[in-house]
RNA sequence: GCCCCCGUGGCCAAAUUGGAUAAGGCAACGGGCUUCUAUCCCGUCGACUGCAGGUUCGAGUCCUGCCGGGGGCACCA
């Protein structure tokens, strides 16, 4: 593609000038188109071993740069600073449409980052103790839309989730499903919520509470899943750790390296020795594990299946990062190859009144509940909206509305008018002729421009994401590639067809917004939203006729 | 007290991970459209990027210290 072509023609022209270019030479596309459509900040990078001012410098490398001949290059400026500016002919951006349509949906953005390692993704793991959060769907959708990002780009990916089938809590919720099903109010710091009163209600008799409240839970929580469009590879239970001695082969590593000693009766890890603020308990005084070991096996049975580990994490579980690494570097491996990723909190609104409260419970707001009210669609996209560094606010109202300024809504309704288009044109009895018999020159108004340049974009944005661990990013880049659909699909100066379009522009139209309806497609379609065909159900559309 | 995240026009926010003149939306103001099937399109107004230093050719972005908001600091999970 035309960045490497770019990216080599200024390496060959910094070695014609005597310098030693940098392993990555910078080079982007500005902000401000009258900076080009490629800009490279090559003079600036080099002025200082070239000993000379870096507008200078960015002269003489193009004097070199322009007597290589380079396609599609129609000028080459300095500016400002002394950026490298190149000014291209559209002629580029047709072969960006070919080689959308060329590999189509499922190629769309695909790339090699990830060049085959396995890469474990843990996320949702809550204890088997109830019903999934609103807030759990913020971990739950980033985990997935994550996993499906990494795969994208060349990751052999795992999706996995934890599951606490033992130790305190599960006794505690068992004690508080029969205190209910005895009519009796939980103990101190027992389960409180109006969800233990309905389960207790549903378990028959002469059920165990353990095994029963264990196997509800868990079917509540994978329904409400599978309506979200998760399925995990891999249910992992910490129960089974225990059971099978792999907790007690860990721990029996951990003291074979000196990682661990025994204190005030209790056995403890060297944590502090490895970058946590201090030593944590593994076994209590009273013989019980804490939550760590068992993690820490489990940790550590992940690195044996995996090249890489991504965990997500509610922000409540912070400062539990520095533990876990420190155990992993405590067993011998690398905790750089552990990446915890933090989603903070969700705070759900509704026409601007903050939700905290369930209508059906007065508990918690479920995320069986958001669904019902939003769908699958807007759910995901609205929790993928915003990086989840940040806190979010989920206005329940707005991911139903049919307005533009919901994204959902804006970003699926162009991918519905495409098609609209394209089944009106057929309608019409036009044919879309090949695309190497359709002359795409005719394309140059800037609203087309503008979409090409989007789609070109693309593939970059899905490197950097997965790379930052961002889906939010592809959400951006679709918006942005959906508003530009929208700008030329208003303009009529851009009708695909009708009175005043001559066929060719036509036929080069219709090949413009496939390309543009691939990359909705290709992007939505990886972020677990769908791309409808048409935004109004048969009956609605009948009505508005 | 310590740790993590955040702080960008009145409000919600983006910024190619250190690039040029800090996107876009809401609201306000001024025009226009009624379509290839949908509540739109174009323009104007509005920002010392929380504060103070530092590094750099260049800082919203990196470093230090403050201020403000949220979350966390168990032999709970």
């Amino acid at each position: 593609m035309i960045q490497e072509e770019l990216r080599a023609a200024l390496a060959a022209a910094a070695v014609a000038e005597g310098l030693v270019a940098p392993d990555e030479i910078g080079l982007e596309q500005p902000a401000n188109r009258e900076h080009g459509d490629w800009s490279s900040n090559l003079a600036l990078a080099t002025s200082k071993q070239a000993g000379s001012n870096p507008r200078e410098l960015a002269q003489k490398l193009i004097d070199h740069l322009e007597q290589q001949g380079l396609d599609h290059v129609d000028k080459i400026d300095v500016a400002g600073p002394g950026f490298i500016n190149f000014h291209l002919r559209e002629t580029w951006l047709y072969d960006v449409l070919r080689h959308v349509v060329d590999v189509g949906v499922d190629g769309f953005g695909r790339n090699d980052l990830g060049a085959g390692r396995k890469i474990n993704v843990e996320f949702v793991s809550v204890n088997p103790t109830g019903p999934l959060h609103a807030g759990h769907g913020r971990g739950a959708v980033y985990g997935d839309a994550l996993a499906a990002l990494l795969e994208w780009s060349g990751y052999e990916v795992t999706r996995e989730t934890y599951i606490n089938d033992r130790g305190v809590q599960m006794r505690t919720y068992a004690d508080s499903l029969a205190a209910r099903k005895a009519g009796e109010v939980p103990q101190e710091g027992g389960y409180h919520g109006q969800y233990i009163i309905d389960w207790a209600n549903d378990m028959p008799d002469d059920a165990d509470p353990l095994e029963w409240g264990y196997a509800h839970a868990l079917a509540d929580q994978r329904e409400v899943l599978d309506q979200l469009g998760i399925t995990f590879d891999v249910w992992f239970s910490e129960k089974s750790l225990v059971d099978n001695g792999e907790l007690d082969a860990s721990l029996d590593r951990l003291k074979d390296r000196g990682m661990v000693f025994d204190e005030g009766g209790a056995t403890w890890l060297r944590s502090s020795d490895l970058g946590d603020d201090k030593d944590r308990v593994l076994v209590k005084t009273d013989g019980e594990y804490t939550y760590l070991t068992p993690d820490i096996a489990y940790h550590a049975n992940k690195f044996s299946r995996a090249d890489e580990l991504v965990n997500v994490w509610g922000a409540d579980h912070h400062g539990y990062v520095a533990r876990m690494k420190a155990a992993m570097a405590a067993l011998g491996n690398d905790p750089d190859m552990l990446d915890v990723q933090i989603t903070q909190m969700v705070r759900l609104m509704r026409d601007g009144e903050e939700v905290k409260l369930s209508k059906r419970s007065g508990d918690i707001v479920e995320l069986r509940e958001v669904l019902e009210e939003v769908g699958v669609d807007a759910a995901r996209f609205t929790y993928l909206l915003q990086s989840i560094d940040s806190q979010q606010t989920f206005d329940l109202a707005l991911a139903v509305s049919q307005a533009k300024d919901n994204p959902v809504f804006a970003t699926q309704y162009a991918h519905a008018r495409i098609c609209r288009v394209q089944a009106k044109v057929a309608e019409a009895g036009i044919e879309r002729l090949p695309l190497a018999d359709v002359d795409l020159s005719v394309l140059t108004h800037e609203r087309e421009i503008e979409i090409l340049r989007t789609l070109f974009s693309g593939p970059d944005l899905v490197v950097l994401a997965a790379k930052e661990r961002a889906p939010h990013r592809v959400v951006g880049w679709v918006r942005e590639l959906a508003s530009a659909v929208h700008s030329f699909y208003q303009n009529p100066d851009c009708y695909v067809m009708g009175d005043g379009v001559p066929p060719e522009l036509t036929q080069a139209r219709l090949w413009l917004i496939e390309a543009a309806r691939i990359g909705l497609a290709a992007a939505l379609g990886r972020l677990g939203v769908s791309a409808p065909d048409s935004m109004w159900s048969d009956e609605a559309e009948t009505e508005f006729a």
